[in-house]
DNA sequence: AGCTCTTCCTGAAAGC
DNA sequence: TGCTTTCAGGAAGAGC
């Protein structure tokens, strides 16, 4: 499922055709999972990509209007947001290639290509948002994981009395970690996903600050995760999966001590540790 | 504030 | 073999 570094992996793969690109119309097959397609249509039809950026799991592709095509208050720049969910895909192609089935949304460019969102699951989400939207809708994030500093990161995380696998979910907390991304992050800081945040000391909220960096700069190097359906913009599978310590590992030996790799359910989210190298917190309850 | 439950959706895997 | 059930999960919203 894309999380950060997958997200990433398509932007830069978008980069590399995208901008410049005019787009002609859009074609939509199941279109339940857009607020209004018709109205997406509107705007984008006609507009041409300038920048294509990620702001956590959300692509934002930058379009330039032409004023002439459109009059009022409907002109000027817009961004164009996609979040994958959990099975999202976005690729160019040749519009001559076969659509893979649940393509529910296509991009028709100029040079006879196509930019496809093909989402089985349709838990994604594609959303027009204008500038003057932007703020707010950048406000629903916490700061970019790989940016925040670790005197902010203590701050944030330092009071709070929530589990630390629930916070480090959280969009609003930190933008762009999933499930995959945070146990590996909790595994390489030796800390079980059911700690309290606040009872964690200032050493250990540091290690845990220094392993998502590690880990997310790792995964984006090698590409992002392919499990599931995670396919990046040119349609290639990434390989950080292979490294995996312990996400999807149940059963299998812990790579520093050998015991075997447990799951629970924290956070309501499939949550997988080692009990050996990451000590479950005191009992709260039964 | 933070927890749990529900909803959305499909396909893989387990159960019978 | 073949059908039915269960489960997974990102995010948002409800209710506690």
């Amino acid at each position: 499922m894309p999380e950060l570094p997958e997200v990433e992996t398509v932007v830069r793969g978008l980069r590399k055709t995208l901008p410049g690109s005019s787009i002609l119309e859009v074609c939509f097959g199941k279109s339940d999972f857009v607020d209004d397609p018709a109205a997406l249509d509107a705007s984008v039809r006609g507009s041409r990509v300038s920048e294509i950026t990620r702001m956590g799991k959300f692509i934002c592709i930058a379009l330039e209007r032409d004023q002439r095509e459109f009059a009022g208050p409907n002109a000027g720049p817009i961004h164009l947001s996609i979040h994958l969910g959990m099975t999202g895909r976005l690729t160019v192609c040749a519009a001559s290639q076969p659509a893979p089935t649940h393509t529910h949304c296509v991009f028709v460019l100029d040079g006879g290509r196509e930019l496809r969102y093909t989402d089985i699951r349709r838990f994604g989400q594609i959303q027009i948002v204008s500038p003057e939207k932007m703020p707010e809708f950048a406000a629903h994030l916490g700061p970019e994981p790989l940016e925040i500093s670790s005197d902010d990161f203590l701050r944030e995380f330092g009071l709070r009395r929530a589990r630390i696998k629930a916070l480090l979910l959280d969009q609003s907390v930190l933008r762009g970690i999933g499930n995959i991304y945070a146990d590996e992050s909790l595994f390489r800081a030796r800390l079980h996903p059911a700690r309290i945040a606040a009872s964690l000391t200032k050493k250990q909220l540091i290690a845990l600050h220094r392993a998502i960096r590690e880990v997310l700069t790792s995964a984006i190097q090698f590409r992002g995760s392919s499990i599931s359906d995670y396919l990046d913009a040119e349609g290639n599978r990434g390989e950080f999966q292979l490294r995996h310590r312990v996400y999807q590992r149940e059963g299998k030996p812990c790579v520093r001590c050998r015991t075997k790799i447990r799951r629970v359910i924290v956070a309501g989210r499939s949550s997988h540790f080692c009990p050996h190298c990451q000590h479950a917190p005191r009992k709260r309850k039964s």
